[in-house]
RNA sequence: GCGAGCAUAGCUCAACCUGGUCAGAGCACUUGACUGUGGAUCAAGGGGUUGCGGGUUCAAAUCCCGCUGCUCGCCCCA
């Protein structure tokens, strides 16, 4: 048998409704705040993910599906979206569309990854992106605002927002060099993980969770007050921004980002209901992503969402049936089944959900087969009703049932469906 | 890339430790009790080479080894 390769899953209708709750959703959300969808390629060249992300980083270096073209020519699937999105703006020029520029997508993206709870290696992310020549510490509160409103509005429970600032190319190297000579008597002692970050990437150590390895940590130098100027003076206005959005949120001196590009403000919301993948959302600034990708100098930010891990932090509830029947039509007989079809073509034709069933059964098991679909109504037809001309609806609540003509029958059945959708609101 | 756990009917599981009555139950499915009326009840039925391969044994779902898959954790990240 052949079945989805590892680290994917099919998603099965009855699950399809909450996707689309977090997608569409998030299109009432990100749209009420002037973002506007995008759709970018499932794969790019290798080379703007290398750029972008980062040739060192894990993504780049080990997770990536990368594989050479018919014209040999390396492309990779999207494990992120930003890059793209930053393409997308230097590519079409959107600098000339306004000072800021707000976009959001959503869909699949892959990483080759051991899967685990929360981590596929098809997964799928909600994003949005602000790039333009403006960084006002205002933009990145919006944001957050933004991707809070939408979880508050998804009843997305016990959360946590943690904020930090990694800082600029003025003052972030000065740091990792003073982290370093900080560390450079005890990183033998410290676990094998930290020692290979050491090298690679020595702001990842402060991401340490090994518990020998913390009293190191604790006494380390915190980026946080090693900021220039310029960054401290931006991260304080962020919380002043914050607070008077009346957001509530902790700093966690901590908080790093595994992707290169990013500057400055670095945010992350868990869930305790997750799992050890406890992120649901992650997101920061990225100023000078453009330049570094051969486009004008602009600032950038933006945040992605895991919706995988948004599901799982779901209420139980949010699960809604959107796709239950208006009716399902009961024939009996070869004439009643023509006209059958016939009915059920013109009920569809004004947006109504008609089934029936192709086999001829009793019908006992044909009101079963409608109980079963959930069928709001269900209509019979058989000899009584071909010589009447009027057929049967009976109301699978109350199992109430008048004889209808067609007309009457369409009427009532536009009527209930009308009065069940602004009822549901 | 590393570690641990688990693979029995469509689904959830029992039998495995202490090898040996045909591998069972609930749910789901089909049919009937109920000739044109659903949800309940009762009955009958279909559906398994116990993940795959090998070994031990008179005998393997059960014990051993290998493989594959899944799950959780490390790592990494959304």
């Amino acid at each position: 048998m052949i079945q989805t390769v590892r680290g994917t899953f099919d998603i099965l209708p009855d699950e399809v409704p909450r996707w689309r709750l977090l997608e569409e959703t998030a299109r009432t959300v990100f749209r009420c705040y002037g973002y506007r969808e995008i759709r970018t390629p499932i794969f790019e060249r290798t080379e703007l993910f290398a750029r972008s992300v980062g040739e060192e980083t894990d993504i780049v270096a080990k997770e990536m599906y990368t594989f050479t073209d018919r014209g040999g020519e390396s492309l990779s699937l999207r494990p992120e979206s930003t890059a793209s999105v930053v393409r997308a703006y230097i590519q079409h020029k959107m600098w000339t569309w306004g000072s800021v520029v707000k976009l959001f997508y959503l869909g699949p993206h892959f990483r080759y990854e051991r899967p685990q709870k929360g981590r596929f290696r098809q997964f799928h992310q909600i994003g949005a992106e602000a790039i333009g020549q403006n960084d006002d510490p205002a933009i990145d509160a919006e944001l957050i605002e933004m991707v809070e409103e939408y979880l508050d509005r998804l009843g997305v429970l016990e959360r946590a927002l943690f904020i930090n600032s990694v800082g600029c190319s003025q003052c972030r190297p000065a740091y990792v060099r003073r982290l370093k000579e900080t560390l450079a008597g005890v990183i033998s002692r410290m676990c094998e993980n930290c020692q290979r970050r050491y090298e690679t990437n020595p702001l990842r150590i402060l991401d340490c969770k090994v518990e020998e390895d913390q009293p190191f940590i604790e006494r380390a130098p915190a980026l946080l007050d090693h900021l220039c100027e310029a960054c401290a003076a931006h991260f304080e206005a962020l919380r002043r921004h914050l607070e008077a959005r009346g957001i509530a949120y902790q700093i966690a001196r901590r908080l790093v980002r595994g992707l290169d590009y990013y500057t400055r403000t670095a945010f992350e919301i868990t869930s305790a209901r997750l799992g050890a993948q406890n992120a649901i959302a992650g997101g920061g600034r990225y100023d000078g992503l453009s330049e570094l990708l051969g486009g004008p100098p602009a600032k950038g930010i933006g945040f992605a969402l895991g919706v995988e891990r948004l599901l799982l932090a779901l209420p139980e509830d949010a699960a809604i049936v959107d796709d239950a029947p208006d009716l399902y039509i009961a024939y009996l007989g070869e004439a009643a089944r023509q006209e059958a079809f016939r009915v059920a073509r013109r009920l569809r034709r004004a947006g109504l959900v008609v089934i029936y069933d192709f086999e001829e059964r009793k019908l006992r098991r044909l009101m079963a087969q409608a109980d079963r679909a959930k069928a709001r109504y269900a209509l019979l037809i058989g000899e009584d009703e071909l010589a009447a001309g009027r057929y049967t609806l009976r109301d699978m609540r109350t199992g109430e049932q008048e004889a209808l003509s067609e007309e009457a029958l369409l009427r009532r059945l536009v009527t209930s469906r009308e009065l069940s959708a602004s009822g549901r609101g």
